[in-house]
DNA sequence: AAAGCGGGGTC
DNA sequence: GACCCAGCTTT
């Protein structure tokens, strides 16, 4: 494999001084204590577009929940939503779960070690992929990303726009010449992300104390600071949504989202327009919610005990199996806060 | 090629 | 506020 830019020796330099680096520099993470190819997985669709330090201490027990495909495929896929509530891309969730379901019917049960039949299962790509058949499997497979696309960007000086034409594709190339040069594919694959995560972060980057220094192109010219440009990003949009709450005792009427679209299949207080039309309510308050892509305002009104919601049903909202987002548990929260209230009040009365 | 999809840490 | 994160699927 050849790289366009020339960059090959500069590459296998790299994978040489980080695999020496990896060893002493490597955090305790809980999925690096035990490598198994099930357990990679897990980890790799936990952490896609989530921070480490999030997903570390929710590891190991969703790890004894579902020690295995089957164990996972029997659980059901509510059983690993909900286990997932807070972590938020909820469709995570049920590609892991339809994964699990593809290696027990497709695989026997065995998670498969090669990238280009990992990469056939669903919510697998390309990096997950390679990232399962390197760590996992010690083949010598590419992976790219955030950090690797980074780290290769400043050490070949690319200052194009993430999303410019042909970028990624150098990115990819620029992994494979890196792994291909690299005794042990498992060390130089997560050592690159190591390194991108502790040393060559986006922010403040620590040359100093960076193993690759010595030839890294944006260091030498000054402009590690401007390498990579922010990724350009479309603007929030406003989400306003109207739910009810109603209580049957310690009970909350809950209804499940749709299959698609925001929250899909998560469990979520009822939209207003589920309430007959009839029924009286007052308002609780508004609940604020941010995310990256939105900015979310929800009108949360009470109604009176036992109204009934189409489609909704009875739970106790402290349930742990319940599939809750964020969101949902800053709403109950509220109407929790509510109920409360409104017992001291009638107890003052 | 672009949009949709969460949530929280950090500056 | 902006920006980022061990990305993927759908349109």
């Amino acid at each position: 494999m050849s790289t366009s830019g020339g960059h090959d020796d500069r590459l296998a330099w790299a994978a040489g001084e980080i695999s020496r680096w990896f060893p002493s520099s490597a955090r305790d993470l809980p999925w690096r204590k035990v490598r198994t190819p099930w357990r990679a997985l897990v980890s790799e669709f936990m952490l896609q577009q989530t921070q480490v330090s999030r997903v570390a201490e929710r590891f190991e027990p969703f790890l004894e929940l579902f020690p295995t495909p089957i164990a996972m495929v029997k659980a059901g896929e509510d059983a690993v939503l909900a286990e997932w509530s807070g972590m938020g891309y909820y469709r995570r969730a049920r590609m892991l779960h339809a994964a699990a379901v593809a290696i027990v019917e497709h695989h026997g049960g065995v998670v498969p070690e090669d990238a280009s039949t990992l990469e056939t299962l669903p919510g697998v790509g390309r990096y997950t992929a390679g990232a399962i058949a390197s760590i996992a499997c010690g083949r010598s497979t590419p992976i790219v990303d955030g950090n690797v696309d980074r780290v290769f960007a400043r050490l070949t000086c690319d200052g194009s726009t993430p999303g410019a034409k042909g970028r990624e594709a150098r990115r990819w190339e620029e992994a494979g010449a890196y792994v291909a040069a690299a005794e042990r594919p498992d060390v130089a694959n997560e050592g690159l992300m190591e390194l991108g995560a502790l040393v060559c972060q986006p922010k403040a980057a620590q040359c100093l104390i960076c193993p690759l220094s010595e030839q890294c192109r944006a260091l030498q010219t000054g402009k590690v600071g401007e390498i990579p440009p922010p990724k350009p990003r479309p603007k929030k949009k406003l989400v306003e949504m109207k739910v009810g709450i109603a209580w049957a005792g310690k009970k909350l009427l809950l209804a499940r989202k749709p299959d698609s679209g925001l929250f899909a299949k998560t469990m979520f207080p009822p939209d207003l327009d589920a309430f007959s039309a009839t029924e009286q309510f007052r308002t609780l308050g508004e609940v604020k919610h941010q995310t990256t892509h939105r900015d979310v305002r929800v009108q949360v009104l009470l109604f009176p005990n036992g109204s009934r919601a189409s489609g909704a049903v009875w739970k106790d909202p402290d349930d742990p199996k319940l599939a809750l987002t964020s969101l949902a548990s800053k709403i109950i929260s509220l109407a929790k806060q509510n109920q409360v209230d409104a017992s001291e009040e009638a107890a003052s009365s």
